[in-house]
DNA sequence: AAGTAATGTTAAAGATTGTTAAATAGTAGT
DNA sequence: ACTACTATTTAACAATCTTTAACATTACTT
């Protein structure tokens, strides 16, 4: 396996370097510029496999630059750094090709999952990887937003089998709430809040036919799937 | 393989030039030239496998552009670039025997997307290549428009078979909404998004005789076939 | 125990998608 | 040109998905 070489744009020099030490403990090594031009110049000068971007840099933001790294390839992966998400930027973050989007402040844990998801998706054989997780008696389709118990077939929505696959991930760990809430509704206010409680509900309800299968609440940090 | 070479017609230099840029790292020679009659001369006295033209220029456009490299070179694929689409304007292009036509802003990948498309269509040997796709029992022809299942064949029209074979493209991956309807329909409005629901509809009628053959909805994003 | 915050639940409102049919546009033959 | 036919778009309404609102319940704090 390759070395996996990380591009990070980031004017705060303390975070920045904070990041680039964790980053290369984890076996990443990592380019850090701090301001979207340095990064330019760093980006066309050396090869890197993903980028992490700042989106508020002075003299060049992150969304510029992104825009000039797509021009110059399509495909690697570009994950933006927000202080705040206004939804309005995470769209355009999309639409300029974003691979995903963090708010800060962020955990370095929570970073490095999306990394690793993101390097899982794009190197591995993608498409084809089966995700069909066994949740007690249920049989849980990601792919095909399908949960299956005793040859019956329920079909989930999409945000139903988003957020049953975060907490199948997590099988008997906690899945906290800001996390789930930043990578399946990309902010963590309020009503989205609200809203991932009422697919709580929906979920418990699904899941109600193997009693020994619970979705608990960890009061102030978030869910977790017991099986 | 020989080198294929690109005529870059477009104004702006800025734009130009990142595109050359970007076209010459994906291994495309490119010749950028910033109207149109520099661009004419420059087609006849040196060779190019395909052009790009951006329709609105000072001095020639796009179109007259076209007009003349057609009367040299009847088989030469042309892309226009446009800043905005008028349906007035895509006939146009394509009456004067345009291959593709995209839209501005777009992404470099998709601009990738479509020069790779053509280049398949025109260079490969092509025949029946990588236009078939199996879709669980199914078998579908794109050359032919056809879709076979137990030696019945269905003939499609030409959005049906445009539109599953974005989707067989990307099995088990989305197809986002915006980037069907910009290939397909060359603009992403209300109404093309409907007319795109209607096609759903029709596929899901011709690949009902697999279940296991399906194309789900992801809410808000787009559709993927799963099989 | 009382008060506050977090979660549970249900229903309505709002947005997107599914489907069918009619209207329009395009095509080929005469 | 006209007619007959097919393909595509538009319109209308139904169904589904997601968010928001409201109120109930539970957990934590003091």
């Amino acid at each position: 396996m390759e070395e996996t070489r990380i591009l990070l744009a980031e004017d705060d020099e303390n975070l920045g370097s904070l990041l680039k030490e964790y980053l290369e403990i984890k076996g990443y090594k990592t380019g850090l510029f701090t301001n979207g031009n340095r990064a330019y110049k760093g980006f066309i000068q050396e090869h890197f496999d993903l980028c992490l971007l700042d989106v508020m840099m002075p003299e060049k933001d992150g969304f510029t630059l992104a825009k000039e790294i797509r021009q110059i390839n399509t495909d690697i992966p570009i994950i933006f750094l927000t202080a705040k998400t206004l939804k309005q930027d995470v769209l355009e973050g999309f639409s300029i090709g974003a691979d995903d989007y963090i708010t800060k402040p962020f955990s370095m844990e929570e970073l490095l999952f999306r990394i690793e998801a993101i390097l899982r998706r794009t190197h591995g054989t993608e498409g084809s990887q089966q995700e069909v997780f066994q949740l007690g008696k249920y049989s849980f389709d990601a792919q095909k937003q399908t949960l299956t118990i005793d040859g019956q077939t329920q079909k989930l929505t999409t945000k139903e089998a988003e957020l049953l696959k975060l907490l199948g991930n997590n099988k008997n760990k906690v899945l906290e709430r800001n996390f789930a809430l930043r990578t399946i509704w990309f902010d963590d206010n309020y009503f989205n809040a609200r809203s991932m409680d009422v697919y709580i509900t929906k979920l418990r309800k699904y899941l109600k036919q193997d009693p020994l299968v619970e979705i608990i609440n960890v009061h102030g940090k978030g869910f977790k799937i017991i099986c």
